[in-house]
RNA sequence: GGAGAGAUGGCUGAGCGGUUGAAAGCGACGGUCUUGAAAACCGUUGAGGGCGCAAGUCCUCCGUGAGUUCGAAUCUCACUCUCUCCA
């Protein structure tokens, strides 16, 4: 959620910006419920000022023993006038509160302009797409090979975009989380946490999951109204939920392991085949608190982190700074980091890093108390995969692979992985 | 699943329907004292929002949502959560 203030004091501003990112803001409508709001709220707070003075008076009166009646019976009108208006001001403010929690966040100003992925910058680099002398394999026809990788099964237990592995494969994948996990706990200082895997409506629309994209959640049905989780960003971030966190816990660093759950709605035909993009998958992720002064910096900072993982995978990968209109609704400014898959001779993402600033913030009341000034203020949210697992797991079958479908591990996991150096 | 008890500020904990945004204590912060610290004493100390250039002023909030009333932390109803006991 945007500041009120971009609404009410800069909305001319706010819409040109918004338009960066090709989000049409309705500034006619907007300026007229704004004025409509600021004449009612006015209204019923006198009014409100009225009943409280008058009742007082009763009050004392009646202490008294002074005869009230009249008091009371002069009242009668004033109790019905401020509920009419009431009721006509909490409609309007509801329909105002609707139509800010639809309105994506700024671009921040070094994010490059343009509304599609064909807009992204590259930033930098690590390694090189190696060269195979022979057509490199898919993730999904080496692992069905290996006998490991198994989507019929997966697809009779439940349906399409889901997997089975076994043995190695499934190894590896949980040795990754490990790996991952350790690095950003050892050398990072990151602190690990273990959340709920499910949440709750006001969870995501904190994040800014809702009201706008709640087609691309699981949302479980029956007694509890509760959603699986899209990534483990919603649980993390929602502890700074209605808190006033103390100046000097700042940064709070948080790593997560979690099943992440996604509809995909919207998706069809898309990546059918393979792990690339399933309803279920791992994904360590990395979530900061920062002070606002501090969040760019953290920003890169958390990026280099995810980088880290890729760079001991020694995965050939791209950042990517992406463009406005590419960018997550909830976002300010965003690095897609994007792994080399042979199969697909391009890069895909694997891990996408964000600054939020105080959008989430502001939805939840995500605050800190500046010691100096004594004041709260809104802290700034930041998370990136660190990484999306199965998708490293697919980088590096791919990467990895040689001639009879073998898979040669990266060295950093051969004592993960008890010693083993290949998968076959 | 059934039966009870509860939910109040950073924490503990009061609060006959009427100058209660809320006693008291603790904590925190500022000050006095002290070479310094502690103790003692004095003072300050919730959040969100509207209007206003500002000084300021007003409104809302005692788990959530409705209701009764001129007036609700206090009464009524529903819900949520926590604790205890039983299955």
């Amino acid at each position: 959620m945007l500041d009120p203030k971009c609404f009410r004091q800069e909305l001319e501003v706010t819409a040109s910006i918004l338009q960066k990112r090709g989000f049409k803001l309705d500034v006619t409508l907007i300026k007229d419920l704004e004025e409509k709001r600021r004449v009612l709220q006015v209204e019923v707070q006198n009014l409100q000022n009225e009943r409280n003075q008058r009742s007082k008076e009763v009050g004392i009166a009646k202490s008294k023993g002074e005869d009230i009646s009249s008091v009371i019976a002069s009242m009668h009108g004033v109790g019905a006038k401020l509920e009419a208006k009431q009721a006509e001001l909490d409609e309007l403010l509801d329909k105002l509160h609707d139509i800010y929690s639809r309105v994506p966040n700024l671009p921040h100003d070094a994010v490059p302009k343009g509304l599609t992925e064909e807009d992204n910058l590259e930033v930098r680099h690590f390694g090189k797409p190696k060269k195979f002398d022979f057509t490199p394999k898919d993730h999904a026809t080496l692992g069905i090979a290996l006998g490991m990788m198994d989507f019929e099964n997966a697809a009779k237990i439940t349906g399409a975009r889901f997997v089975v592995l076994t043995d190695k494969l499934a190894k590896l994948q949980r040795i990754l989380t490990k790996f991952m996990l350790d690095v950003h706990t050892k050398e990072h200082g990151y602190k690990e946490i273990y959340v709920p895997h499910l949440v709750n409506a006001t969870s995501l629309f904190s994040t800014g999951q809702l009201p706008k994209f709640s087609a691309d959640q699981f949302n479980i049905e029956g007694d509890f109204n509760y959603s699986l989780i899209p990534t483990s960003e919603v649980p993390v971030t929602n502890l700074a939920r209605d808190e006033i966190i103390p100046e000097e816990k700042l940064p709070i660093k948080y790593v997560a392991y979690t099943p992440c759950y996604r509809s995909e709605a919207g998706t069809y035909g898309k990546d059918m085949q393979g792990m690339i993009r399933q309803h279920q998958f791992e994904k360590v992720e990395l979530v900061r608190f920062e002070k606002p002064e501090n969040s760019y910096q953290a920003h890169e900072e958390l990026t280099s982190h995810a980088e880290k993982i890729l760079q001991k995978l020694e995965l050939p990968y791209r950042v990517m700074a992406l463009c406005a209109g590419d960018m997550g609704f909830s976002a300010a400014k965003c690095y897609d980091l994007e792994v080399w898959l042979p199969s697909q001779d391009k890069y895909r993402e694997i891990s996408s890093c964000s600054n939020f600033e105080s959008f989430q913030a502001r939805r939840m009341q995500a605050r800190y108390r500046d010691t100096k000034t004594g004041k709260t203020e809104l802290i700034h949210t930041l998370n990136g995969s660190g990484l999306a697992v199965g998708r490293t797991l697919v980088a590096i079958m791919e990467n990895y692979q040689d001639q009879n479908g073998y898979i040669h591990l990266p060295e950093v996991l051969w004592d993960y992985m008890d010693g083993e150096k290949v998968i076959k």
